[in-house]
RNA sequence: CGCGGAGUGGAGCAGUUGGUAGCUCGCCAGGCUCAUAACCUGGAGGUCGUUCGUUCGAGUCGAGCCUCCGCAACCA
């Protein structure tokens, strides 16, 4: 393997835009940390880099709809961001932001630097641009029919429904998603990074040089470069981000994912500003970037291929990316408001950084989506963090205090027992370091909780407390190999566990933590005195838990309250429109789902006409088939026939629609003979 | 229909290049009493979704099938 003199460690960008959750740090920045600490500890060079990711359109939309400024709105969540980190413990070596000053040059530089050498290409273009807001539209904030699959709900950048890309233009119908107007064609010229012409060295970079990637990101990269990459435009028409440094360029600026990673580089230089080159620049700095498995492609494709084109950079030797978290069997969401924010944490649990540590690294999603509950939360506190470590520091240091007034024993001569238990937590360090080295933590928390394991056992096994009375002389070796246990602990735990750490370092006297001493037996010397005890952790009870779990539900249904609002009316009809139309109520003969369509029921309906009536309607997810057979439901009688999965459906059940999107079927209040008419 | 992910004892998860199926919790029994009713030992409990195939040997490789989850934005 290749020596590497360095490491530089980033962190995916938070995009200032909310807060952080702990989707976000189980994701990245938990292991993140642990791994910049572990290199810290080793005595080997390492920068831990991140910020807040703080341009592109969401930011400029959040602004407007709460009628501040983007800046207001960065600076609002960056603070927030950032203090909670550092509460947290996640020991970057700066975090700063992409509206710095530093940013704006390196990335003005950057592109200037591609743009000089012709690695753009640049593309005239007609883009769809929204009058009534008076704003050019980004891909995504475009709706339309899918040329390919007429989908009606396809984005301009996708048709999630056949999974196409497309572009803007070839959607048929487009409609804004800002203002929902018609978007109008004009002319804008933009710069484009020609991935197609990247991909045969990408393929080599990846694919055979880089196989020793995680599944989830190989394969993610080998799906995309198995297809044909295609340019990607890298500026857009918009007023908040970096102006594009070029001449004719007004009222233009980098595309945000093409200014955020460029962070990493500004960021480092913003607090290296004489050396920040050789973090970026030599053959002998290790590139390292943790994130979650929606950036794999930027972060293996795009951003390589902006650096290899800019010609001077190194590119990234690893780049480990994380499933998701979900939170009580549901997904992590910023705008249903279901997710554990960490700054609510901090407020909530103070002094319980570690819990949260423990846990997200305990259960942290490597290789696949994995769930957070409060109740898990709460056992592995109580059964792991408390019953075994906790209580094996405890046990060591009473004991301790109680026979040897607080004074560490000198160690005798060893038995057979003495000698296993050494054996087996000597070979924890390399262990644990070979499984960091793979970026293996929650493998690597783990053998570090097996020497708080080893201890309980070897406690039970050698019962000093009985020995005592017949022989204080070997009770003497039995702590002292306890007590080097204990210091060992707080040593292994030192990059997970930090804050736990150093408490445990006060109890014991040590002021010092050396990675390289852990294994060894010698830690704490004979006489020493030991520092004042207390409880590593406490239990968390039942109530607590309990109350997190009502706090969720709580800001759920409140933000589903806030965000109701009745949709406005429609513009006024004439009776005479709404007597076109004839609603009748018919009773439901029966009613089965429709094959390999996950929304559709298919009922039969007597309307009086003395022939049943076909109708599909789309409330699969709703109701249960049999539930609704002998139920008087009303439906549109004089619609077309309109064929749906292959079935000629005759009309439209009549549903309410819920705030959430779910569907009440009207029925009448008393009974009414089939076919009777609604008005 | 399409794309992606997943199906391992009651629950939650490991299982790296194929070689006796593990961990934490829970449950049952026992031990211990120094310890935050914590700790230690033992036990019950799995045809590793299913079928076929490759192999001396498959949870692990290949093919088909079944089931579940996700697939607007925000976003890891």
């Amino acid at each position: 393997m290749k020596e590497f003199k360095r490491t530089l460690v980033t962190a995916a960008l938070p995009y200032a835009n909310g807060g952080v959750h702990i989707g976000h740090l189980a994701g990245v920045y938990v292991p993140a940390d642990i791994y910049a600490r572990y290199l810290r500890l080793k005595n080997r060079p390492v920068l831990f880099v991140c910020g807040s990711d703080e341009h592109g359109v969401p930011i400029t939309i959040r602004a407007r709809k709460e009628g501040i400024t983007p800046q207001q709105v960065v600076d609002r969540y960056h603070n927030i961001i950032k203090d909670s980190f550092r509460d947290f413990g996640i020991s970057f070596d700066i975090y700063s932001r992409t509206s710095s000053a530093t940013h704006r040059e390196t990335a003005s530089q950057f592109f200037k630097t591609l743009y000089d050498k012709g690695a753009f290409v640049e593309q005239e273009s007609e883009q769809l641009y929204d009058e009534e807001a008076k704003t050019f539209l980004a891909d995504r904030y475009i709706t339309g029919e899918c040329p390919h699959c007429h989908n009606e709900r396809a984005y301009g950048d996708q048709c999630e429904k056949c999974g196409r890309d497309l572009s803007p233009t070839e959607l048929i119908n487009p409609k804004s998603a800002i203002s929902g107007s018609t978007p109008v064609m004009k002319k804008t010229k933009h710069w484009y990074l020609p991935l197609n012409e990247h991909q045969e060295w990408l393929k080599k970079w990846i694919l055979e040089d880089h196989k020793e990637w995680r599944a989830n990101v190989y394969g993610q990269c080998k799906s995309w470069l198995d297809m044909d990459l295609k340019p990607r435009a890298v500026t857009r028409d918009l007023d908040w981000g970096i102006p594009v440094p070029v001449e004719g360029a007004e009222g233009k600026v980098l595309y945000v994912w093409f200014d955020a990673p460029i962070g990493y580089i500004s960021n480092t230089r913003e607090l290296l500003p004489e050396t920040w080159e050789t973090w970026w620049k030599s053959e002998d700095t290790r590139l390292i970037h943790f994130i979650g498995k929606d950036n794999i492609v930027f972060h293996c494709i795009v951003f390589p291929a902006m650096l290899k084109a800019e010609g001077s950079f190194i590119l990234p030797d690893n780049v480990p990316s994380n499933e998701f978290l979900n939170l009580e069997d549901d997904k992590i969401s910023t705008s249903r408001n279901w997710a554990v924010w960490l700054d609510e944490y901090l407020t909530d649990f103070p002094g319980k950084q570690d819990v949260l540590r423990y846990v997200l690294t305990a259960n942290a999603p490597e290789t696949k989506d994995n769930n957070f509950t409060w109740r898990d939360f709460q056992a592995r506190n109580n059964n792991e963090l408390v019953a075994v470590y906790g209580n094996f520091v405890n046990r060591a240091l009473v004991l301790t205090k109680k026979y040897f007034d607080g004074k560490v024993p000198a160690c005798g001569e060893l038995t057979e027992a003495d000698r296993a238990v050494i054996d087996e937590f000597k070979g924890v360090k390399d262990e644990v370091e070979r499984l960091l080295e793979a970026f293996r933590f929650r493998d690597a928390q783990k053998e570090a909780m097996n020497l708080a394991r080893i201890g309980n056992k070897y406690l039970a096994d050698s019962e000093p407390w009985k020995v005592f009375k017949t022989d204080a002389e070997r009770v003497k070796t039995i702590l002292n190999i306890a007590l080097q246990l204990v210091a060992n602990l707080s040593i292994a735990f030192e990059p997970f566990l930090p804050f736990s750490s150093a408490k445990l370092r006060t109890m014991l006297g040590m002021n010092s933590v050396e990675w390289n001493r852990l294994g060894a037996l010698d830690l704490l010397e004979a006489g020493h005195e030991l520092g004042e005890a207390a409880l590593l952790f406490e239990k968390i009870e039942d109530a607590v838990v309990e109350a997190q779990v009502q706090k969720l539900l709580d800001t759920k249904a409140a933000n589903e309250a806030a965000n109701y609002k009745a949709d406005p009316v429609k513009p006024e009809v004439t009776f005479e429109d709404f007597e076109k139309l004839d609603i009748r109520t018919g009773m439901v003969l029966s009613c089965e789902k429709v094959k390999k369509a996950d929304k559709l029921l298919c009922f039969s309906i007597d309307d009086g006409s003395g022939t049943p009536r076909t109708i599909v309607s789309g409330i699969a997810q709703y109701y249960q088939p049999e539930e609704l057979v002998g139920k008087t439901v009303c439906f549109i009688a004089n619609f077309p026939p309109r064929k749906l999965r292959g079935i000629d459906s005759q009309g439209m059940i009549l549903s309410a629609v819920n705030a959430d999107g779910s569907l009440c079927v009207i029925t009448p209040q008393r009974e009414v003979k089939p076919g009777s008419k609604v008005s």
